[in-house]
DNA sequence: TCTATTTTGAGCAAAGACGCTCTAAAGATT
DNA sequence: AATCTTTAGAGCGTCTTTGCTCAAAATAGA
């Protein structure tokens, strides 16, 4: 245990002077919803949970180390719980019910991340770690789970609904019909062909390449820009 | 003080088992931008500001106190330091950069709320308290202040594109005139007539009435649903 | 080899959105 | 009292968007 960041925090005062050190502090945790999407399902990442009673799987998190960033905490977590090396953890909000936990008072601030099945690979070779199609009905998860995961697919919905695969679910060189796959798979809902690519093409960088192989008539591969 | 909060929280674990209490905690703050429509213009509560040196004025914020809500510290710190009965403060991002405090290690959760103007005028009354042209170059501002605001506008902005003063600037009846304005002022930006009327008539109701007394035919008076 | 199937990309007509103009109805001004 | 100014609301032509259709180009199967 380090104590110089103890120290400082003792000095704090809040405004009327008081010392902050007089008060207690709130623990501070991290949620994430990691997405991706398996055989064109959008899922989620759950872990085995064996801390709240009644629950066997809950979404990956941890408590803030001392000085430690959100963003960080994070992707510590899911290093650690995941073996993913996330991408931009994105805050969704900040649940502070102050009974939420049984343990005591905990913030937790959730966070979304979408990631390639790929990168997941790893881990769910392992036990104690599953992804769950967030189509079919979720299992009871512990504390605000089920908010989470509603935000994150709210949040990951509004960014997949003007911009080409801003998760970066597919990589390397993509046709227009695997795009619309995948954003199918996140929107939940069928795409129409038209506009899906009067909107999209524009924002692609073509290879100049085509599809070779492949049922059908061949079609332009694209990447995305920068 | 009171003990038993903290009790608990000495008794929590976490996955590892480890004791919680070995881990130093944050300060958990909130900040809170208080957004008003004053002359046609979009305007930022700020009020005096003793403790960060340099900085003379700043955006109204408070530490958590034990068990208490986020939004329960906003409408605290809003009526302690503007005598204003806030509406609802919404979450916009924890900033939570270690050394963003000079006092310690300090989370801080940026909120906003549109409050109109009539419930600010106590407040203006008072020493310490004032409002700034969002247009005008903002003054320095200590900590995350001016990402807050920035953050609190693109929130506000969004909020009033599609629907009718969502955070109820306007009291009472209101025409479409009376309307467009408040939201040409949110915007800072001149909004179609026309657009602006198809847009948002139909979410509107009628109250049967009609101006009286104003430059011009008259109009009809509106209310926002439910 | 020939036909069926799949998929791309362009063409096209209908529907919708948009901004301008015009008339009506009030107060303000001379 | 007559005219000017201001504002509301409807009408109208244009431009954009949308979804369907069709030809082209490849593989799969008989």
């Amino acid at each position: 245990m380090r104590n110089y960041e103890l120290i400082e925090i003792v000095a704090i005062t809040n405004d009327a002077g008081k010392r902050l050190s007089d008060y207690p502090r709130p623990s501070v945790a991290v949620d994430t919803a990691v997405l991706t999407v398996s055989g064109d399902e959008l899922c989620i990442l759950v872990v085995a949970h064996y801390k709240a009673p009644g629950y066997d799987w809950a979404l990956p998190g941890t408590f803030l180390h001392e000085g430690e960033r959100l963003a960080d905490a994070v992707l510590r977590s899911l290093r650690e719980k995941a073996h993913v090396s996330g991408r931009q953890p994105k805050q969704l909000h900040v649940f502070d019910e102050p009974r939420r936990d049984p343990r005591g008072w905990v913030l937790s601030v959730a966070h979304v991340d979408v990631v390639p099945l790929e990168e997941l690979e790893q881990a769910l070779a392992t036990d104690g770690v599953k992804l769950l199609p967030v189509a079919a009905r979720v299992p009871d998860l512990p504390y605000d789970h089920p908010a989470i995961i509603a935000k994150a697919m709210e949040r990951a919905r509004a960014a997949y609904r003007s911009e080409p695969d801003p998760g970066g679910l597919l990589t390397g060189a993509f046709t227009l019909r695997d795009l619309r796959m995948v954003h199918q798979a996140v929107m939940g809902e069928e795409l129409q062909r038209d506009t899906f690519r009067r909107l999209m093409e524009p924002q692609l960088v073509p290879t100049g390449e085509m599809t070779d192989g492949a049922r059908g008539r061949p079609s332009r591969l694209f990447r995305r820009p920068r």
